[in-house]
DNA sequence: CGTGATTTTCAGAATATTCTGAAAGCATCG
DNA sequence: CGATGCTTTCAGAATATTCTGAAAATCACG
């Protein structure tokens, strides 16, 4: 995919403003490509990842002008990743008074949005990940009964003993993500201090 | 992408295996499908994501040709997505005396193979972006220092915030990725149990 | 309603990813 | 060595994903 980078520089005319901003614009910039690129390796397609990038970073709300503008992008690739966004719960709709546009804004909290995807993430690929391996779980026995017929079956136990703990595993991992993007604000504030000051020890 | 259903039946010839075989086979084929889906939400190649759960999934040990056959791919891809598997750890070569080809077995822990995985995206992923976010914080000014010049500048110093926010974030899940990964067996089976049954409750 | 501004949609184009198969590479054995 | 069996590589084909742009839909207001 080509990407170029903006140049955000004093090039061709003067007034185009002053140092500290140029300096902000750039690190806008690559904070941007960075993000974009995470979002990439993680199954996000990049530019939803970079107009989230933006929105986030430049903490203004923009409306979808803006956003085709700075990122170099069509209409419809803007409108629909921008609604995938708000559908995520990490972007959302603002409107300002006396102008017909429709603006957005990331949420500003970074740990909220990291609860939010995780969330998303559960409700729409673990869980019903989950919903799947119980079933196949099931056409092996039901794992209550202990089913003479099948207990003799060595393959078939063995069978039954990965999936049980492939489901241990995913219903731990479920919970623990239910457990955190329960928690309030202040507790993951709390907790993420106390973490980070483990780290320096 | 096409996916074929593999049929596991009594189709054709009578003598196609017993029936708890064919429930077994036909709970492989279901199980290998749903790990494959997941894989491929998360950015992982759906094949990759398949021939793991194929190796996991029966416990044995099987060369690229049972791995070919079994998942309808060509040897190049096959060759490919063994050795990427072998790269994260989650698959290992075996050999068989007598035998000049080489088997592949997955780690059968499953804790163990999520704390491979875990381990290898913050390496590849989670490690190269902080690095890139703390030479981008850097293009605004010092953490440490208090820049008189910068400070006065609102949009510079909310920006700095905002990075400071999201490095803080990423340093935290680094760290607890590092130490979840870093676990002994006996430690996350034992916190794994706790979780489970804090679940119920 | 009618008009103009804005947003959404979606078929087809552009791009990126994944897969194939045949050729080249590498051991091991006779 | 040279043949044999197995593995790796990689250019091009197949497929999947993402993007564009223009038409259709929606909306706000007179």
């Amino acid at each position: 995919m080509r990407r170029d980078t903006i140049e955000h520089g004093s090039a061709g005319r003067g007034a185009s403003g002053t140092a500290p901003r140029r300096v902000l614009l750039e690190a806008q910039d690559r904070f941007i490509s960075a993000w974009g690129q995470m979002g990439a390796t993680w199954g996000i397609s990049r530019t939803m990842a970079e107009i989230h990038a933006l929105l986030f970073i430049t903490g203004e709300s923009l409306c979808t002008d803006d956003v085709m503008e700075r990122l170099h992008i069509s209409r419809g690739n803007a409108s629909m990743s921008l609604r995938a966004l708000c559908d995520w719960g990490i972007v959302t709709r603002a409107h300002r008074r006396g102008d017909r546009k429709e603006y957005f804004e990331a949420e500003q909290d970074a740990w909220s949005i990291l609860q939010k995807v995780v969330r998303e993430r559960i409700k729409r690929e673990i869980n019903p990940l989950l919903a799947l391996l119980y079933e196949i779980r099931e056409l092996t026995g039901v794992p209550g009964e202990t089913e003479r017929a099948r207990e003799a079956d060595t393959a078939v136990s063995a069978h039954n003993t990965r999936m049980d703990a492939m489901l241990q595993l995913l219903r731990v991992t479920d919970e623990l993500g239910n457990k955190f993007t329960a928690a309030s604000g202040e507790q993951v504030r709390r907790t993420a201090d106390m973490l980070a000051g483990l780290e320096d020890a």
